[in-house]
DNA sequence: CGTAGCTTTGAGTGTTATCAACTCTCGTGG
DNA sequence: CCACGAGAGTTGATAACACTCAAAGCTACG
């Protein structure tokens, strides 16, 4: 059963160790040293592949594994009864989903794939029960969680006290911030979200979000080609949407 | 200087042992054991007084503690260059402050009391070392993390899709819950803050919170008088409140 | 190709913000 | 003890930002 020592056995290629894994500086792993990964290996479960509308998991599942985002984007979402949709947030490679659920061990959202997504399951019981052994990872988990907290109160202040335009322009600086810790361009963003979701992430009406990528566009600040956004002017972007105090240090 | 065993001494009776804390169901402790409380004891500081206006920490500040409320409310702001303030959360007796703080090592936000205040410092450090050796608290803390992100994503909900009207109902019945858990009325409510607080914690104009609280009494749902508000129809707020899918179940 | 879903754009409306004046409460000092 | 003043709260008038409804254009996939 727990023959995997050292070394992992991958399962017909599926599987690659932690310590190999070209997301292991975004991912839990950072601040692990080389025995924490490997124990870390031997608790992160089999890598799946999910398609385009497949659920990771749904409200009110029980809690059993924490998820890490290897590749492509998923998003998670609050129910109201009338059928109002909040996006409470998306999710890119090397990003951790699910702590939300272990206030009472059951999932308070549901995340869904956005296009066609990788992720590792992490029994949450097992992880546990390291990050009682690995302070490294105990403080992992914890700065990670937090991290999720600070988020969600930068998300507080775009709902409560910015305009729709504040919004949007905050969320592709930030979608390009992430997409360039990724390795990849901050300039040309392919968005996976619909015009839908992403007006149910940031609180507005879809066709406001259309309207908004329109008037962007004309004003020179980005060029839209669907959900092709090419950023023109980084700078009045962040300028638009960072009346913040100060940028989230999202380390890590 | 480990010379406390057991029944904690307490310097000038200024401190309580958190096993005499009539909140320990409230706060950190719940589901530790004997042998493990009198270990918080240890790592847990004064107990200390804040007068109203003043703040247990700053926009910026060094992570130094965790904070747990013994009594008064406290309000987390956030802030715009420009003036614009969300207010990220309320926080009553039982509750920890904080958390936020961990992924960057200092504090997002500020944090002030609305009234006098009695709080307990809880150095993290020493939290998080202690949380290494008891499993409970490591659990315990997890749980408060992942509560705080559950509370922030019903906010999201809240300011993203609700309107006003839903939003000041959801937040009252909130108050009245949190409330009824500290043995409290859960018809009488002495808020700690004011309508500008209010308008800033819900993305409304101060105006507006006032204008619903007007609308409310006339159709005989609360009965206001500035601050203290009588829930009436308790049963027709929830309706209005939550249009959300399940009632959080903000455990411990 | 045809269809279904997504996106854009327009017209009209409404909820909530803003500006403004007035009232109330409470603490302080004359 | 009462008057005063400052902050908090209420209420009204007006305006604006974003929503809703509607229709047409586009894209992509079968």
């Amino acid at each position: 059963m727990r023959d995997r020592v050292g070394a992992v056995v991958t399962i017909g290629g599926i599987k690659l160790a932690c310590k190999d894994c070209s997301l292991r500086e975004l991912c839990l792993p950072l601040g692990l040293h080389e025995a924490d990964l490997t124990a870390l290996d031997r608790v992160v479960q089999r890598r799946r592949t999910l398609k385009k509308g497949e659920t990771l998991y749904r409200y009110g599942d029980p809690l059993r594994s924490l998820y890490a985002l290897k590749g492509g984007t998923v998003k998670t979402t609050g129910l109201m009864e009338d059928g109002r949709v909040q996006v409470t947030g998306f999710y890119m490679p090397g990003e951790l989903l699910g702590v939300d659920a272990i206030n009472a061990d059951q999932h308070p959202c549901t995340a869904e794939a956005l296009e066609t997504v990788e992720v590792c399951d992490i029994p949450f019981h097992a992880l546990e029960e390291l990050a009682q052994k690995v302070p490294a990872l105990q403080h992992q988990l914890f700065r990670i969680m937090s991290r999720e907290i600070v988020r969600d109160e930068q998300m507080l202040m775009m709902l409560g006290r910015m305009t729709a335009e504040e919004r949007l322009a905050a969320a592709l600086v930030n979608f390009a911030r992430r997409q360039a810790r990724l390795g990849l361009s901050d300039r040309l963003l392919r968005l996976a979200m619909s015009r839908q979701d992403l007006g149910d992430y940031l609180g507005l009406a879809l066709e406001t979000v259309s309207r908004l990528f329109s008037r962007f566009q004309e004003e020179g600040l980005i060029s839209v080609h669907g959900r092709q956004i090419e950023i023109l002017d980084a700078d009045r972007l962040r300028g638009m949407g960072s009346g913040m105090a100060g940028e989230v240090s999202v380390s890590a």
